[in-house]
Order: C-alpha cells, then structure tokens, then sequence
RNA sequence: GGGCGCUUAGCUCAGCGGGAGAGCACCUGCCUUACAAGCAGGGGGUCAGUGGUUCAAAUCCACUAGCGCCCACCA
C-alpha cells in the first residue's frame, strides 16, 4: 500500500540526486536548434573556475533556473548555456599559495610550467563549481559547457584584439596604472575600490634657490618627494605669481626643479602649491606631459624603493614614509602634520594599497564603443530590470575611460602580439608570425602580458556560442534574451558585453538584463569569510534541502532591496515543501480505484469550482508575474494558494466524497479533481521547486496511470482557463469560510473544543444567501463540527447564545452547558467596539460632499456597502 | 562633492493612491484517520519624522533624520 511506503516527512537528499541523474541521462536539458521555433536563451554569468557556491551564485542561478524550466515547459527551444571563467588573478594566487606550501615561488618553477601547473590545477578542481550547480537543480545545457580559455574561445579573443588594434581602437603606450604591489599587475581603475582612511597632510618645505625663502607644499605621501620634478602654482594665485619660473629644491632628494603654473592646481586647497611627482599620480603625469617634466619612478615593482631613492633604497613604501617624516624633521623643512581624511585606493582581489605607477600597457578606447552602446538602451532595445539601473550604467558609459586590458600575469590570454628585436615593429596577429613583416627578422618575441579577464568575458555571449566561426548556434541563439546579474558588475561585465556584441556581432547581446540584490546576513551585513556570517548554501541544502532553498530565494528576490537570509526563513519554505509533500500523501492514500474521469460540468460542486477558480487565477498572475521578473510575488502566490486554499479548505471539503459518505461516482469525481489540480499546480511550482515537484509528480503519474510525457520538466506548462475563473464561486466560498471561520473562533475563544460537536442557527432575510448555506451545508458540518444547523430568515436568537454577524448573516450557537456566558459578552463587547469604531470611518467618509462628488462611484458603492454591513453587525450583536 | 536605495508587527519581509498583510516568534486550545516541519484560534503596528498634493496617502511630491551602496583627481 502506498502509505505504508511513504513517510510522513519529506527527505530531499535521496530525491534530489536521483532526479537530477535522470534528468541528465534523458537530456532534457540539451538544446536543440530548431528552426520555426522560439529560441530562448540564457548564457550564464560564468563563474570563476576557482568558485565555490555562495549566496550569491545561488539566487543568481535559481532564477535563472525558474526562467529558463519555464520556457522549456512551453515549449520554446530552451537553451541555457554554462561554463567557467578561468579568473585571472584569483586562480593565479590560488596555485601560487599551493606552490608556497611547497616553498616555491611561480618564478621558480617559470612560465611554462606554472602555466601546466595551473591547467593541472583546473582539471582538478575546476569542476566542483559545476557539481554544485547541479545540486542546485540548474538545467544548463552540459554539453555546451564553455570555459574563456579553452580552445574555440582563445581563437575568439584573439580576433578581438586583432581587430580593434587594427582599427585602431587599441593602442600601447607609457602611462601611469593602478599598479598592486602584490599581484604585481596593473588593474584597471574600476578594480581599483577606494575607501575613506584616516591619513595625515604633510607641510613641507621647499626652499627657493639661493635663497632663504621657501615654498610650503602639503603632501599626504612624502615619500613621493623624492620622485618630484616640480612644484606647480595656479597661474592666477597672487601669491605665488612671482615665483613662477623660479628653481626650489626638492627636499632630501636635494633636485633642483622648477615652479610652474598650472590651471590644474586648486588655489584653495592645502597651501595652493602642488608637488608635481610625474611618475606616481595621474594628475601629476598629465602636468609633466604638459611641461615636459621628468618622470622619476622611485618604487620597485613589489612597492619597495628603488636605487633613485638613494639611501633609502630597498624599503618598503610605508616605512619610508616614516623614515622621511623623521629626516624632514630633523632638518628642520616640516613645518606641521594635519590629520585628514582621505580616500585610499585598494585592489580588489587583495586589498593591498594600489600604487599609482608609470608603465607600458595595451588600452582600448572606450568612447567609439561607449556610443551605440548607450544609444541602443536608450532606445529601449535592452531593457533593464529594475530600469533604475539603467542610470548606473549610462553615468559609467558617459564618463566612460580609456580601459587598461593588459596584465603582468601568467594565467590568461597572452597577448598576441610580437616585437621584433630587430627593427622594434610590433606584429599584430591572430597567429603566431614566424618572421617580422617589416625587417623580415625571425627574432621575435611575444608579449609577456596577457589581457584582463574581463577582455574575454566580454564576448561571452557569442564567443561561447560560436563566434568568430558563424555557427548554427550562433545564427539560431543569438542574441540571447535575458542576462541575470547583480549590480556589482554592471561596469565590469555587462556594459562591456554590449560594446563588444554590438561592436562584433552588429547586435545587442540581450534583450532584457534583470539585475537582483546582493545577498547579506539577516542583519544586512555583507557575508564573508572573516566575519563568519557565511551562511553556506551547501550546508542550507544539507540541513532544509534545495528546493527549500531554491523556494527562499525565489520569495525573497524582490527589486530594489538586499536580501537579507535568515534561517528561519528557509526553515518556513522547507515546511513548505513538507505540507506539499503531505498533501500530496493524503491524495495518494485516496487513490484507490482511481479512474481517468471527464468532468462534465454538473459534476461540480461549489468547493470545486471554487478551487478551480483559485487556480486559475493564481496560475494567470504567476505567469504575470514571472514575465516582470517578480519571482517574489509568483513565489507567494503559489504558496499561498497550495497551502491556504488547496490544502486548508480544499483537501478537508473532499474528505466526505473521498471517505465514501457519498456514492463511489462522486469520490471518483474528487479524485479526479485532486489529482488535476495537483498535476497542475506542481507543473506551475516546477520551476521553482524542481525535486519534490518531479517526485510528487511522478508518484501520482505512477498510481493514476495518468502520465502523458515522462517527466515534470518537459510537461507543458499549465495553462490558464479562463472559463473556469468563476466569480459566484468564489463568493459563494467566501460566504461558507466566514460562517464556518465564526463559528470556529466562537469555539476556540469560549475554550470549546473545535471537535465538540454544537448546534448553530444561521439567520439571514436573504435568500440566496439562505440558499448557498442550505446547498452546501455540508460543508458548514464538516469544518465546524456542527451537528445540528438550522438555517432561516425568522430566527430570534435563543437565549444563552454566542453571536456573531458575518456578511450579514446571524450566526447564533447556544451555549447552555457549554460555557460560562460572561466570557461570551466580553468577547462581543470586543467585537463591538471594533464594528462600531470601523463604522464611524466609513460615516465620516460618506458625510464628505467632496468624496461623493469626486471619487469614483464604484469606490462609493464599496464603502455605502462596508457602513451598511458594519450597521447591520452592530444593530444584531 | 554627486547619485541611488532603504526605514511597515519583537524578527525577516510583502503591499506602493480607496477596508494595514504574510512567515517566524509570542499567547490559548488541540496527537480531528495527509502533515506537531502540523491544525484551530488570538494578541501585537500614530506604515521613521515634518510639511504638501488629493475627496482619499503606508502608497505621490518636498524636506529632515538614521542606515546602506555606488561614483568622483582635489594633492
């Protein structure tokens, strides 16, 4: 028998890798390019080979998930596209702290080997992400797996920058980076983050040559003195007009270098004088290019002291600050030290203080890419959702910089160009050129860079589906219709997607972009690792399972706010899937004799057409809501039609048919029902809740016989009927929920047990009210546990009786031998004084001219109607 | 210095112009033959503050406060 083989709780972990294992046996997942079908299409935001799921990864491919079964579920040739993201620095660090362990060092080893070394790495472990995108239920397309370095993917890189050098929309040159002394490689600006630290402002002295006078000059880093090649006024500032041309000399360094004017220099802050350091800030770079100044670079690569930094060579940056500070000190040329505050730029994958730093890069220009780039979200082509987003990405493309693309990393994309160390010509092609097409000189050398990560993950969307070749894919699946990402890479990765499909393909990657929260702890603090606020969702799929987990995301991804994950949370949605799992349970137990029934109209009785209104309805706003990117409202909508109306009222109402109080055609009838209605709301719960929904599915398909495809993840979506959406029912539920909900609560306040039965009297001059009552009386009987009702349009209410009024309807249930009647008045005195104070706000709303007059006649109808029932409430109690 | 978001029940959050909601927590009573991860019932909120628009404001506008995020070269 079925029920002794299903347990009363459900248990995911042994569901959840069985079906995914079929699921991938069966290929459901595999798209297929079908020409005069609808593709859809999603390309995953790849993540980093080095990955392990978080938070963030979770909510970010359980809605995809939802999106993408959806669409599959209709019938659209679905395809979601995986891969990996080989992850420059973060996986370079993570095989060299491996080689550390062993006391190796990447130079050590050298280029190649660590480079196999790396590749070894992510034969290795570069998998477990994906394991864990299949625990999560993801139904990406495996066979399509991509990965930015394999081999169709380089080819793809390399045209790129083959191209936009030969469009001259890539160029090299000497210009100060933001250089990270640890990873030691330059970043681009907007992987530098800046924060607020306390620092202080150095006055120094520069003294005027020959002379005793001096100029005082602020400075938050004096160990910059020693690269300065100039001290800069504005031209207008009176009080430094005359100095202009004259020689100072650079303190400790002992250099002699000019005053010059500038228009940059602000007059109004710290002293008005600037020391001009060419070699370690930007602005400073651009004033020496401006006056022809000397660059002197004083730091080493690692941010130690180089030999221009004379004694102190061969110290470490900050302790060099010190140093000088002392020797500033002792001689006399320091005259105060001001704290302020100010902003200190850091990498973003270690955290180490960025160094301004001169060096030879490859850039891209960005404006030419930034321009149709902006165009096409203007003109509503891509959407984004939520649209305030749109003004974080037009902000970045306006003031959008050139782009440093090249790294001083070992792991990534060597830059495919040549020098010739003949002639110095530089060879830009796709493959390797075995002589220099200038000199003709076969002594070439490969650039040692290789390019930022984001270089590749730019082409994502058609790089993985083909291009540069014009695959099938590629002319069938591009572009892709919808990206899911969270804010924070909006510069990164999504603006640069867009340049580069346009750019490349001549077409937008993407028709919407959805971008969802961030993911934080229950108190709105950001998770990580040093704060162990890291809530795994590894161990949540352990401990609640995965659809609980998928279900908790789901409910919470609403725009426009993070998301803060509380236990308790996920630990509702997996009760969640237990009442599912249990309705289902008592469904199954009811099975016996099961027989496919047509449903003729008649058949119905109100509890039926009620429900199946409900679903329709539900069903028609979940598929409003997912087409919104809504995935909080579907996900409640769902939840609460399963539980408070499916499983509170419904499963109860067939209990009498089921149990065979009735003749076995109408039980047959109910089980029908129970069993569309659960087919139809587990397809509809599919996407969110994958496993216990296949489960449940299958198990019912299995005992009804009913199956007409294999599996719940390629069935049609449900659709909605709108000939079943049926107004009277509802109202007609409504008015036996409120009765029965009375008399329930009468019980429950006077401590009556709800399973004493009690006699009820229900009164009401409206007759069709008397008649819906009398039809479905039963149902008044079985939830309220009454056993004698009577039902009229002349009953005075006997004495010694509990009162209730609900849509004008006297309920009276005698309470002689039940219960002390005092505690009876009070609770009416209570429900009166609420009636009466509700009644008062709708009077006063009536009495106003203005809202009779202005508002519109349907909202004056309501409240004509709310004021007659609180009227006919308080007259009866 | 700009820009954005948030502030609703003890907690986590919906609602975003016409009767203040859910889950958790709390209180009461129930092992009612699907489910105690449950059932029935109940208490709890000047919807951050001030002002405005409107017949009507949690909802729209302005300002204020607090929290958070992003961008920005002021050494």
């Amino acid at each position: 028998m079925i029920q002794e083989t299903l347990p009363k709780v459900y248990n995911p972990h042994e569901v959840e890798a069985k079906w995914y294992k079929y699921w991938e046996e069966k290929c459901y997942f595999h798209a297929k390019v079908e020409p005069g079908k609808k593709p859809f299409t999603i390309v995953i935001p790849p993540p980093n080979v080095t990955g392990s799921l978080h938070m963030g990864h979770a909510l970010n491919n359980t809605l995809q998930d939802i999106v993408i079964r959806k669409h599959r579920m209709q019938g659209d040739s679905t395809l979601w596209l995986p891969g990996t993201d080989h992850a420059g620095i973060a996986t370079q660090n993570v095989v060299e702290r491996q080689l550390a362990q062993e006391g190796l060092t990447r130079q050590d080893i050298g280029r190649e080997a660590f480079i196999q070394r790396t590749w070894e790495w992510k034969e290795l472990y570069g998998s477990r992400i994906i394991n864990q995108l299949k625990r999560l239920g993801a139904s990406c397309d495996w066979s399509r797996e991509r990965f930015t370095m394999d081999e169709g993917y380089t080819k793809a890189v390399r045209r790129e920058f083959v191209q936009l050098y030969h469009e001259g929309l890539i160029y090299r040159g000497n210009y100060i980076v933001n250089w990270c002394p640890r990873c030691l490689t330059a970043i681009a600006d907007i992987e530098v983050e800046h924060a607020e630290e306390e620092g202080n402002f150095y006055y120094v002295k520069y003294m005027i040559k020959d002379s005793s006078d001096y100029i005082t000059v602020a400075t938050t880093r004096p160990e910059t003195i020693l690269g300065d090649t100039a001290v800069a006024v504005h031209p207008e500032d009176g009080r430094y007009k005359e100095l202009v041309g004259l020689t100072v000399i650079v303190p400790i360094a002992n250099r002699e270098v000019p005053v010059i004017a500038d228009d940059y220099v602000n007059p109004d802050f710290g002293t008005g004088a600037l020391k001009v350091t060419p070699a370690h800030d930007p602005h400073d770079f651009e004033i020496g290019e401006r006056h022809h100044l000397k660059s002197i670079s004083i730091f080493t690569p690692e941010g130690k002291m180089n030999k221009e930094a004379g004694k102190y060579e061969g110290m470490d940056r900050f302790d060099a600050r010190e140093a000088i500070i002392k020797e500033l000190q002792d001689k006399d040329l320091l005259i105060k030290i001001e704290p302020m505050k100010h902003s200190v730029g850091h990498c973003y994958r270690c955290d180490t203080i960025i160094e301004p730093y001169l060096s030879t890069q490859w850039f891209m220009r960005m404006k030419p890419l930034a321009e149709p780039a902006i165009r096409i979200v203007e003109e509503g082509k891509i959407a984004f959702v939520p649209e305030q987003w749109k003004k974080t990405y037009y902000d970045w493309m306006y003031n959008i910089r050139d782009w440093c693309i090249s790294r001083q990393l070992w792991w990534g994309h060597q830059i495919p160009a040549w020098y010739c160390k003949d002639c110095d010509e530089i060879i830009v092609t796709e493959e390797a050129p075995t002589h220099c097409t200038k000199c003709n000189s076969t002594n070439l050398e490969q650039d040692h860079d290789v390019f930022d990560t984001w270089f590749s993950s730019a082409l994502w969307p058609f790089a993985t589906l083909g291009w540069p070749e014009e695959t099938d894919d590629l002319k069938y699946f591009y572009p892709t219709s919808l990206l899911v990402t969270s804010h924070d890479i909006i510069f990164f990765w999504v603006a640069r997607m867009v340049m580069q499909g346009l750019h490349f393909m001549g077409e937008k990657p993407f028709d919407d972009v959805y971008i969802h929260a961030l993911v934080r702890d229950e108190f709105g603090r950001k998770m990580s690792k040093s704060r162990g606020n890291v809530i795994d969702p590894l161990d949540v799929i352990e401990e609640f399972g995965t659809d609980a987990l998928r279900f908790t995301l789901s409910s919470m991804a609403t725009p426009g706010r993070d998301i803060f994950l509380s236990r308790e949370r996920i630990e509702g949605y997996r009760n969640f899937a237990n009442k599912l799992w249990n309705a289902s349970r008592f469904v199954m137990m009811n099975l016996e004799g099961y027989e496919k029934a047509e449903i003729a109209d008649s058949d119905l009785e109100t509890a039926d057409r009620w429900i199946l209104s409900r679903m329709n309805h539900t069903t028609m706003h979940v598929d409003e809501a997912i087409k919104v990117y809504n995935f909080a409202e579907a996900s409640r909508l769902i939840y609460d039609f399963f539980w408070s109306d499916f499983a509170d009222w419904y499963v109860e109402l067939t209990k009498p048919r089921l149990y065979q109080k009735e003749s076995l055609y109408t039980r047959q009838i109910a089980q029908n029902l129970l069993v569309n209605i659960m087919d139809h709301t587990l397809r509809l719960l599919h996407p969110f809740m994958p496993f216990i929904t296949e489960e449940i599915w299958q198990k019912i398909h299995q005992v009804s016989g009913n199956s007409s495809v294999e599996s719940i993840v390629i069935a049609p979506w449900p659709k909605v009927d709108a000939s079943m959406i049926d107004a009277a029912a509802e109202a007609d539920m409504g008015l036996i929920q409120s009765v029965t909900s009375s008399i329930r609560s009468i019980k429950a306040v006077l401590g009556i047990a709800l399973t004493k039965p009690v006699k009820v009297l229900l009164n009401t001059p409206d007759e069709n009210k008397r008649d819906i009552l009398e039809r479905d009386s039963s149902y008044i009987y079985e939830l309220a546990w009454v056993d004698n009702l009577i039902i009229g349009s002349n009953i005075l209410k006997p004495e010694h009786s509990a009162v209730d009024v609900e849509q004008g309807i006297e309920i009276f249930m005698p309470l002689k031998g039940l219960v002390d009647i005092d505690e009876e008045i009070r609770r009416l005195e209570r429900e009166l004084a609420k009636t009466e104070a509700d009644a008062e706000k709708s009077r006063r709303k009536l009495a106003n001219p203005q809202f009779l007059a202005k508002a519109a006649s349907a909202v004056v109808d309501m409240e004509q109607a709310k004021l007659a029932e609180f009227d006919d409430k308080i007259a009866k109690l």
